[in-house]
DNA sequence: GTGTGACTTCTAGTCCGTA
DNA sequence: ATACGGACTAGAAGTCACA
């Protein structure tokens, strides 16, 4: 794994809004991964806050699911 | 310097944020960077929108200036 | 369709000096 | 008190195979 640290509230905070946001709107993983234009194996540890993800990824992630990216934290 | 992709949107709408809260708290860099533990230096350049930095960074520094990471984008 | 560990490449993040 | 640059280390980005 590379996010060594454990999952941190923030990263938590963030994964579990997405994930929850992604589920409603009926996307899997694959579906987000086309819209962010990210991997979905890199996703799925985003969400699970294995991933001490960085702003940009955080800003497509949250434009894949059609959100502004405040209303994911 | 290391971050060499131009500023982002998402970067610079943190950065400046960011920036507007702590001058008007009347903080310093070096407040910041005492209060958060991440280096003057390193948030100066995170204001001005040249480093793409991770959540649980973004977290210390909201932290450390008092607010919650969302009121920051 | 998804979670996880392992791996390489690239940059986030530190520290120092200089202005 | 802030900015910028170089040089370095830790860790994020990005991908894969297997469950």
């Amino acid at each position: 794994m590379a996010g060594k640290s454990g999952p941190s509230p923030a990263r938590l905070t963030f994964g579990k809004k997405l994930r929850a946001v992604r589920r409603a709107k009926d996307m899997t993983l694959e579906d987000l991964a086309e819209t962010s234009g990210l991997n979905w194996s890199y996703i799925s540890q985003v969400e699970s806050g294995h991933r001490n993800i960085a702003v940009d990824n955080m800003w497509k992630l949250a434009q894949g699911v059609g959100m502004e990216l405040k209303d994911l934290l």
